[in-house]
DNA sequence: AGGATTAGCGCC
DNA sequence: AAAGGGCGCTAATCCT
């Protein structure tokens, strides 16, 4: 294994973050001017474009954000800096930290691992510096020295860590970056029409706040509460959208203040420009937009979005005018094939508590909700959905937000986000004991997770959790919160701040990482069977084919998602999804 | 001044 | 006894 590592020219007005990784390296004022490779005997440090290439042909390379560095190389190739060739693999040690619990990035890593701190003195002082600059200033054997220390522990990270990585992971890791190059064709005519809606939407917005032409900061709280005070309005404590308080303060005032609607207004119309804005930024020669996902983004294994442009919370909708979703397209002559897993999360959670009465009305293919009504909210009708369409909501809500140990305040606005809801504070207590009473298999699941985290923090060990996939989920420092004694604390990182941790949520952190496990298990038998994924968000694939075989795709990506791995096949799943023109929903 | 944190908001 | 969780990004604000 050699480790290959970059260095290139960045400072406050060039960066990675405001450009994509793959603008970044493309971008004519990115200088390479830096490689540090190292292992197999190799030990290199200096100018990119000087080192012998081909020496790493068919070779495994190992980066710390593989993804980046390897961008950075095809950068150089593009710019014909270096020649091109062609390595047996390259891994992303940045990958495989995550996946062993380690903070992502390098120095923290390494510390975490091998409690060696390690300083990026070198690498701030270099920002909007070239190495001409490094040498005229005395810095050249030091910045030199930076670049190998950062390749030795990549090298050594991955040497002591690679053996706990199984190989499907790998292959996962490795997927998430193919991704990422093969990257989502875009509307660029409706991205630009979107704007200028936007722009309209963000300038109306800004006419309705009364300190918006005065150059005071728009959205500040403290020059809202100052406004109010000047009119004689009360000022809510927080303007947050579910917050009890703000909602009815928005109630009872907006009509008279028609700032207060437009405060939100403006919030919202600017982050969704932003976000149409970040994905112009990024869209290629060729139409497409790198897709940056993030293998193992969350402790629970769930990938996350990355790179500034977050394909996993996309608007659903039309927003201000500007619907964002279907300017994500397929390519000219082909369709998206769209599947998700129907409700995964609930069907996991039935199948770790050995919910039977649940587990054996889903083999029978009801649908989930109404089973949920059938075994505890008294129904006997026909189908729930059709007959009683307030009920089966109301089960939708329960399913969905009670499975995890929240209360009824809790329980208020879950409802109502997830379900369309609005219950009052004495029904959402009667409903979360009722729900309670009547779901034992899921209250002792959340008692033996209790249990066992408090049986790991006597012992003073981190708490492990055998998941069925054969992982091992690891809670770090389980204790007692300080403040207090009554209630646990634990982390999620080594060495990560620690924070509230019981049976609820231990269970949610369970059934969202066996969830994701069940859908990484699929992607890779849909990579197999030469269905293309082009991105996917938690639970559901979007998938590029030609035209003519939509239909026949949608099917096989169907099945291959219905069908559960090896490690649960009692499991029941099923899927669901259509053909499209452009990403929807 | 620049990095870190918080509040708010989008999604699953 | 009671307690939903997981993310990323922008703007504002805090902190060094």
């Amino acid at each position: 294994m050699i480790a290959v590592d970059f260095e290139t020219y960045y400072s406050r007005a060039h960066t990675v973050s405001d450009h994509g990784p793959w603008a970044y390296a493309h971008h004519p004022d990115t200088d390479i001017y830096m490689v540090s490779v190292r292992g197999e005997g190799m030990d290199y440090v200096g100018d990119a474009a000087a080192f012998n290439w081909p020496t790493l042909a068919g070779k495994d390379l190992v980066s710390h954000n593989a993804a980046f560095d390897a961008t950075v190389y095809q950068a150089g190739v593009t710019r014909k800096m270096f020649p091109a060739f062609t390595p047996r693999s390259w891994s992303c040690s940045a990958d495989l930290a995550a996946y062993c619990g380690l903070p992502r990035a390098l120095a923290d890593a390494t510390e975490a691992a091998f409690g060696e701190k390690v300083s990026k003195l070198m690498r701030n002082w270099m920002s909007g510096k070239r190495w001409a600059d490094a040498v005229a200033k005395g810095k050249d054997k030091e910045l030199l020295a930076y670049a190998r220390r950062d390749s030795e522990l990549c090298l050594k990270l991955w040497t002591e860590h690679a053996p706990l990585w199984p190989a499907h992971e790998r292959r996962l890791s490795a997927h998430t970056r193919a991704l990422i190059w093969r990257g989502v064709n875009i509307d660029t005519d409706g991205l630009k029409a979107g704007m200028d809606t936007l722009r309209a939407a963000k300038d109306a917005a800004a006419q309705g706040i009364p300190w918006a032409a005065g150059g005071e900061a728009v959205l500040s709280l403290a020059v809202l509460r100052n406004y109010c005070r000047t009119v004689g309005v009360p000022a809510p404590a927080s303007m947050a959208k579910d917050s009890e308080e703000c909602v009815q303060w928005e109630d009872q005032y907006s009509e008279q203040f028609p700032f207060i609607r437009a405060i939100r207004d403006y919030r919202r119309v600017n982050m969704l420009l932003r976000k149409f804005e970040g994905i112009e930024r990024r869209v290629r020669e060729d139409g497409t937009m790198p897709v940056n996902l993030k293998y193992w983004g969350a402790h629970t294994g769930r990938w996350s979005g990355d790179a500034g442009v977050n394909l996993q919370n996309l608007p659903r909708g039309e927003m201000y005018g500007a619907n964002l979703r279907p300017l994500l397209r397929p390519t000219p002559g082909k369709v998206f094939v769209i599947v998700d897993l129907s409700q995964i999360e609930p069907r996991v959670l039935s199948w770790l508590a050995d919910d039977m009465g649940m587990l054996s009305a889903l083999r029978a293919g009801m649908p989930l909700y109404e089973a949920h009504a059938r075994a505890t909210m008294g129904w006997t009708g026909g189908k729930l959905k059709d007959q009683n369409p307030d009920l089966y909501r109301l089960a939708k809500a329960r399913v969905l937000g009670l499975g995890y140990g929240c209360g009824a305040g809790k329980f208020k606005s879950v409802a109502q986000a997830m379900a369309g809801l609005v219950l009052g504070e004495d029904e959402c207590d009667k409903v979360v004991r009722a729900w309670r009473r009547t779901n034992p298999d899921i209250t002792a699941y959340w008692r033996a997770l209790d249990h066992q985290l408090a049986g790991a923090s006597t012992r003073r060990n981190d708490f492990l959790y055998a998941l069925p996939s054969g992982r091992e989920m690891r809670w770090t420092r389980p204790g007692p919160d300080p403040e207090d004694p009554h209630r646990m604390i634990a982390g999620t990182v080594k060495n990560g701040p620690r924070s509230g941790t019981w049976g609820g949520k231990l269970c949610e952190n369970v059934v969202q990482a066996v969830a994701r496990d069940v859908f990484a298990d699929a992607l890779l038998r849909l990579e197999a069977a030469g269905l293309p994924v082009i991105w996917h968000v938690h639970d559901e694939v979007i998938i590029e084919v030609d035209t003519a075989s939509g239909a026949e795709a949608l099917a096989e990506t169907i099945r291959i998602l219905s069908t559960p791995p090896e490690w649960a096949t009692h499991l029941p799943l099923a899927a669901e999804g259509s053909v499209e023109n452009a990403y929807t929903k």
